[in-house]
DNA sequence: CCCGGCACCGAAGGAAATTCGGCGAGGGAC
DNA sequence: GTCCCTCGCCGAATTTCCTTCGGTGCCGGG
C-alpha cells in the first residue's frame, strides 16, 4: 500500500503523499511524538519512523524550532530594512551575503529580483541599536547604494514556507 | 540555585537566566528530547519539565515548526509583495488582515510603519498562481491603492525572531 | 514462474517522559 | 532570632514512547 496519487522529486529524493502528509504535519507541529505522527499518516510506527529519519537525512527536514510570542517580547523591536546595492557583481553580493550570516541582528534576509537587492528583518532592542547596525552596515565597504527603514508594526502572520502549496 | 543574574517579564510571566537558556536552546533545536534539554541547562527532568511546561502554558513558546529546505524545493515560487492602503482607517487594516489571515499562499505578513504599510511573503507553485493571488487582492475592494512585487531569488537567511537579542 | 528488493507490520527491549513524595533555602510574621 | 510557609528542586518509580529486529506480502525483472 505504497504510493498515493502526487509525486514529487526534491532533488535527489522522491516523495510521496505520504512523505508530503508527514512533512505538513511536521511543519505545523514540530514536537509531535512520533507514534502521535505514525498514526496521524496512518502507519505503523516503525515505517513511519523509517521515512521520518529518510527525510531528516536526506536534508529536506532541516532543523526544528520553537517560535516565541513577539507580542509577549517587550524591549524588542523589529525593522525590515531593504537594501539597494551599487553595483552588481557576484562578488558584490557574496560579500553583502557574508555580512548577513555574520551579523545575529539579523534575523531574515532574501535576495530579491526588481529594484530592491535585498530584504532584511533586523532585530534590536533600542532603536539605537538598530542604527548601530546600519551604521556598521554602512562602513563596512558593501557598496550599499541605498537603503529603507521600515519599523514593524504588528507581526501579523508568520508560517512556515513550504510544502503546503505543493498539493493544490 | 534559582536565578541567575539577568531577569526578563514577559507579559504576566517572570523569567529567570535558566528559562532563557531554555528558549535560546528550543529555538535552535526545537525537537531535542527533554532529558537532553534538562542536561543542557544543568537541571534535573523534573524540575526543567515543569519550566517547559509553563513557557508553552503561559504562550511564551506559542509553538514548535519543522524548517524545510526551500532549495530542494522546485516548483515553488517565492514572491515579496510590498502594500500600500489608500487610507487608513483601523477597518481598513482590519480587513486587509483578515484577508491575510484566510489566505494560505500568504505564508508571512508585516505591518509596517513609513510609506509601504504591509510587506508579504507569498509562496505559489507558477508566477500565473501569484498573478491570481494579486488579482483576487484587487477584486476584494480592501482598498489597495500600490503595491509591488518583488521575485525572491534567494532564501539568503531565516532564523527564528526572538530572544537571543535580550541577553547581549 | 521464481527470485530479489522494498515497504510494511508487530513485538520486545531499551530509553525517555511524567508523576510523586520529600527536602532545603529563602522570606515574612511575630 | 526563630518559626513556618512557600517555592523550586531532586530522585525514584511508573508509564509511555522510541527503536530495532525478524518476518510477511507485493511488485517487477529475469
Amino acid at each position: 500500500m505504497r504510493a498515493q496519487t502526487r509525486r514529487l522529486s526534491f532533488g535527489q529524493t522522491e516523495l510521496d503523499g505520504t512523505d508530503i502528509r508527514i512533512l505538513q504535519v511536521l511543519q505545523d507541529e514540530g514536537r509531535i511524538s512520533k507514534s502521535d505522527l505514525a498514526a496521524r499518516v496512518h502507519l505503523s510506527n516503525s515505517a513511519c519512523f523509517e521515512r521520518m529519519r529518510r527525510l531528516e537525512q536526506s536534508g529536506i527536514i532541516r532543523s526544528y524550532h520553537a517560535r516565541l510570542d513577539l507580542d509577549l517580547m517587550e524591549d524588542l523591536q523589529i525593522f525590515q530594512t531593504h537594501v539597494v546595492l551599487g553595483s552588481h557583481r557576484q562578488e558584490d553580493f557574496t560579500r553583502f551575503e557574508a555580512y548577513v550570516a555574520a551579523n545575529d541582528m539579523i534575523a531574515e534576509c532574501y535576495g530579491l529580483g526588481g529594484g530592491i537587492d535585498y530584504s532584511l528583518t533586523c532585530v534590536a532592542r533600542r532603536i539605537s541599536d538598530y542604527q548601530g547596525l546600519i551604521d556598521d552596515l554602512l562602513s563596512r565597504g558593501l557598496n550599499v547604494e541605498r537603503y529603507y527603514t521600515y519599523v514593524v508594526t504588528k507581526q501579523v502572520k508568520r508560517r512556515e514556507i513550504g510544502i503546503d502549496r505543493l498539493l493544490g
